[in-house]
RNA sequence: GGGGUCGUAGGGUAGCCUGGACCAUCCUAUUGCGUUCGGGACGCAGUGACCUGAGUUCGAAUCUCAGCGACCCCA
């Protein structure tokens, strides 16, 4: 985890970057001996604490957190129909306990529903008692069959942040799914990643869902990568748990649910979309280390350097940034190396000659370069991270948008497609067409009415058959 | 789901085809001491590896089989 000299592939590999970046940026340890199953290092650990942080306090506005448990028997788990058929093959099942077979089976969490409705069905009496908002952020098991790739394909999802809410109507779940939608578009540009939100073909949504809303991300690649899920279960579940609430007229209605949920893909998009050729670079928000001072000490000015050094750690501590003094004895450009790789957004130099002009040399991750007086240190600190979060910003919509491309018939898409973008067509929004886009292009449906600033709402005639058609998103998924 | 390549110190590699001369090469990392220090320092002395299991053989990092794991391509 300490072989930091050499370069990291290009970001145009963006495989080889990805993995090599994980590694030496100290986020993660792929090296544990079980597929699909991997290690955070304490700095990757610490990136997802703020990242995590975030959208516990966008929640926390008007959900509650909660904690429900690992393993859910079997009889529950097989209660609704489409939800077993959705994961009865990515379910890893607990069938003893020491060497005694279980009676009932227990099969550990690929999602929660049949783990929290089952209560939900106790605690639920009243129209009163609704809505219900709870979520939890847990680890959750999904027997992968295709190739997993750490933060992206998982067995052990460590960091799913799932949210189910209870309703007395469709159209109170409804206005929930919007809500949702809502902050996780909140939760994103906070995060300086744009983000395509569409509605996911019928045969594409959640196994038990009325419909699903998803939420992607364009990689570097132009893969897209789905970055969150938001679903209108309407009265599935609920018939199916009975949750039941006794409405104003003294009748027994069902219940209507919505769940939502992200997990840490939000960080690979993260590390991925803002990283490059010298490694992490990551917002303000959620560095770990927001900026990281290099002493700068030449012979006999030594102890003035220090000393200032730390009135300036001192200084921008207390003003609650989250900083490093690095003493180590290293020569300071290996230090600029080191901290470039790990993403920190603002390296600054303190040395003699910027001590005797009372100023500090502030460099950003984004490649600015411009002194700081130490007169007015906070203020322009504050200044510098509004600036890196701008460009990072401006930078990835710059990706999404040039990524983004029309097509007009499949021939188009294909050559899109393999230009590695996403494309918007015009698609009848029938299952045949669909599947016989998806077969000729080799990609898939990532969903109709888009919300998008890059994708306008046309209509036009279906790639396919021509007949009439709603812009819908096309592009190769992880 | 199908196919391919591969597994050697913490990381990256050489050696494997043609078994022995390998107490395993080089780069990096790492430990100690000294000199250094405004963009990846240098010297000296150390540390550290043949994925697991079975088989073939006088002898296996090297050949065979299985397991586990990794990466790439196609559906």
């Amino acid at each position: 985890m300490d072989d930091d000299t050499g370069s990291l592939p290009l970001k145009q590999d963006f495989s080889a970057w990805y993995n090599d970046l994980l590694w030496r940026a100290d986020i993660m340890d792929v090296r544990y001996p079980v597929k699909g199953l991997y290690v955070w290092f304490p700095y990757g650990f610490a990136i997802r604490k703020h990242v995590y942080q975030r959208l516990r306090d966008l929640l926390d506005r008007d959900h509650q957190e909660t904690l429900f448990p690992l393993l859910i028997p079997e009889q529950e788990f097989m209660k609704e129909a489409e939800h077993i058929k959705g994961f009865e093959e990515e379910v890893y099942w607990v069938t003893h306990g020491g060497t005694t077979p279980l009676e009932v089976k227990l099969a550990l969490r690929p999602t929660s529903e049949t783990a929290i409705y089952p209560m939900y069905a106790l605690w639920i009496r009243s129209h009163a008692d609704l809505p219900i908002k709870y979520y939890q952020i847990v680890n959750t098991f999904r027997y992968e069959t295709k190739q997993t790739r750490p933060l992206i394909r998982l067995r052990e999802i460590t960091s799913f942040k799932e949210a189910h809410t209870v309703h007395a109507t469709w159209e109170e779940a409804e206005a929930q799914v919007e809500e949702a939608i809502r902050l996780y578009r909140e939760f994103y540009d906070g995060l300086c990643i744009p983000t395509l939100v569409s509605k996911r073909p019928d045969w594409d949504k959640f196994p038990g869902a009325d419909y699903t809303i998803a939420v992607d991300a364009i990689m570097p690649n132009g893969k897209t990568l789905q970055i969150g899920t938001v679903h209108h279960l309407g009265d599935h579940f609920s018939r199916t748990f009975n949750i039941t609430y006794e409405d104003k007229n003294g009748e027994q209605k069902f219940a209507q649910q919505t769940c939502y949920g992200i997990s840490e893909r939000s960080i690979a998009a993260l590390i991925s979309i803002h990283g490059d050729d010298k490694g992490l670079i990551l917002p303000p928000a959620v560095a770990t280390i927001q900026a990281v001072i290099v002493p700068i000490t030449i012979g006999k000015r030594h102890e003035d350097v220090m000393a200032a050094a730390n009135k300036l750690f001192d200084d921008l501590t207390s003003a609650g940034f989250r900083v490093k003094l690095d003493t180590r004895d290293m020569r300071p450009g290996a230090k600029y190396y080191w901290w470039e790789l790990r993403g920190v957004p603002l390296r600054l130099e303190l040395g003699p000659r910027d001590l005797d002009a009372g100023q500090v040399m502030a460099v950003t991750r984004t490649g600015q370069k411009k002194p700081i007086e130490l007169a007015a240190i906070t203020d322009g600190v504050s200044r510098v991270f509004g600036e890196i979060a701008d460009t990072i910003r401006a930078r990835a919509e710059e990706h999404t948008k040039s990524h983004l491309c029309t097509a007009s018939s499949v021939a188009d898409l294909t050559s899109t497609l393999e230009g590695g973008n996403v494309a918007v067509v015009h698609w009848c929004q029938q299952r045949e067409c669909g599947d016989a886009i998806e077969t000729k292009t080799n990609a898939s449906i990532l969903g109709t009415d888009v919300r998008s600033r890059y994708v306008p709402a046309t209509e036009g005639t279906c790639i396919e058959c021509g007949k009439p058609g709603k812009a819908t998103l096309v592009g190769r998924a992880y």
